[in-house]
DNA sequence: CGAATATGCAAGTCTTGGGTTGCACACCTC
DNA sequence: GAGGTGTGCAACCCAAGACTTGCATATTCG
C-alpha cells in the first residue's frame, strides 16, 4: 500500500488557471476554444492545461462535430478526499498516542 | 462561498520531497537536522520545505532544547478531503443533471 | 466551393521554485 | 570555557512549466 497518494495529482489541481478552468468544468462541459472566450488566456494555454487535466484523470474528452467537449470527471477527487481523510486521520492518532505515552510513562 | 479550495495548498502538496517530509512527520516529530539525516537532501532544502508546509497549516513547529522538533497535522488535510468530496459530489450531480435533460427534452 | 471556426504542432520567452554551498551564531554538554 | 551540533540567513544555479505567437490542417455550414 504505502502512500497511495501520487504528488503528480496535487501538481495538476496546484495552478490557478487549470483549477479554474476544472471548476468551470464542473459547472458544464465545454471545449477548449469555448474556455478560451471566456478565461483570460490563450486558447494554446488552455489545451495545455486541458492535457495535464486529462492525465490526471479529472477530465474526459469527447468529440461532438468538430469540436472537443471536456467535462470534469468527480472519481478522481472522491477517491483522493477518501485517501486524504484516512491518512490526517492517522497522523492525528499517532500524535495522539505519542503524547498519551508521554504523559504516562514519562 | 465559492472556490474555497486555495490553490496553494495544492501547491504544498505537490512536490515529492515535501511529501516525503510531512508524511515522514506524520510517523512521528522530528527536528530538521534529522530529517537531514534521512533523506538525500541537504538540511537548507528541508528547512524550505518546513516552511512551506507550515505555512500551508500543514505541519506546527515546537522548540525542544535547542531542537525546533516539528510534526504534522491531519486538520487541515481532513478539511481539504471533505471540500474536495463536495465538490467531486457536485460536479459529478451536474453531469448526471445534463445528460438526464438531454435524454428526457432533446 | 469558400469562409469561418476548431484543433494540432512548434518554437521560444520568462518566471517560479527546488536544491546547493558557505558562513555566522546560539546553545547544550563535557 | 571549548567543541560539537542545530539553526538561520544569503547568494547562486538550473530545470520545470505556464504562456505566447505563428502557422498548418480540418471540418462544418451557407
Amino acid at each position: 500500500m504505502s502512500t497511495s497518494v501520487p504528488t503528480a495529482l496535487f501538481a495538476a489541481l496546484a495552478d490557478d488557471t487549470r483549477w479554474g478552468i476544472l471548476t468551470r468544468l464542473g459547472e458544464a462541459p465545454a471545449s477548449a476554444s469555448a474556455l478560451a472566450r471566456e478565461l483570460p488566456v490563450s486558447r494554446q494555454a488552455i489545451v495545455k492545461h486541458l492535457e495535464v487535466l486529462r492525465a490526471a484523470g479529472l477530465v474526459e474528452a469527447e468529440t461532438h462535430g468538430r469540436e472537443l467537449v471536456h467535462r470534469a470527471l468527480g472519481g478522481r477527487l472522491s477517491a483522493l478526499a477518501r485517501d486524504l481523510d484516512r491518512i490526517a486521520e492517522s497522523w492525528d492518532r499517532r500524535l495522539a498516542d505519542i503524547k498519551r505515552l508521554a504523559e504516562e510513562g514519562g
